[in-house]
DNA sequence: CAGCATCCGGGTGGATACTG
DNA sequence: CAGTATCCACCCGGATGCTG
């Protein structure tokens, strides 16, 4: 394993408005993630999103997308063609954001199972019933 | 900047349990994070934590720091004195989360600003009454 | 001190129906 | 196709009061 007591990296600076939770509060929801991932493959229309992502409503989708192209990650652009037809692409800031997320889920990778083992071992001491 | 259309990371691996999301599942809430973080300062008892929060409920507390206990990312240490003591320290796993943590806390520094702004530019373009 | 129990309001997100 | 508009269920989290 890598990083022990001592070696942990910076402090993070954090109480008193913390940029870590600033972001969560943006991209931990239930289906950011999920979006800006897919967009980091590709550029996705609506529709294309809507059945790639299976159990999003068309509602959060639309509003998942709003608030990520509010903040400048993804980018909207409709073609004002018939049938209608708007692309989500990933703005460079956007692009970098995968970077953490990747490193994100590298550590769940690592240790999902580290986890559910705990889990389930405390469970199991907690409420045998 | 670094990360550009075609050096993006890896795939991820998501659609259909996706391992980053059950991490925001976890550490996504509203407190997660800020107790992650003071404990990979050091240890603290409950009072501590508390205090040091600022605007976290005892209820909240409890209950995120139980989780945090459950999923094995902190340990509970309770001393029979009187008044009561808790302790409350990160496990060796809880410490490997720092780090993804601290990756994501300076893509949020490098970029808050960015976001301020494209919000901004974003409603200002949009709702200007 | 370190909690647990209870009540309760707001926000998140699902389902459904309708539109340009 | 790509949304919008409504209604509604749930649950997260705050406030308060009580205990070992």
């Amino acid at each position: 394993m890598s990083a022990t007591h001592t070696d942990v990296p910076k402090t993070l600076e954090l109480i008193d408005d913390c940029p870590v939770r600033e972001v969560l509060d943006r991209v931990g929801d239930k289906w950011s993630v999920l979006i800006v991932v897919l967009l980091g493959r590709r550029t996705h229309r609506f529709s294309e999103l809507h059945r790639a992502i299976e159990g999003i409503s068309q509602r959060m989708l639309t509003l998942t997308l709003r608030a990520l192209t509010r903040d400048g990650l993804v980018t909207r652009t409709a073609y004002a063609t018939v049938p209608p037809r708007v692309d989500y692409e990933l703005t460079e800031l956007g692009r970098t954001l995968l970077v953490p997320l990747t490193v994100l889920d590298e550590w769940a990778n690592a240790h999902r199972d580290h986890i559910r083992a705990a889990r389930e071992h405390h469970d199991r001491a907690a409420a045998p019933r």
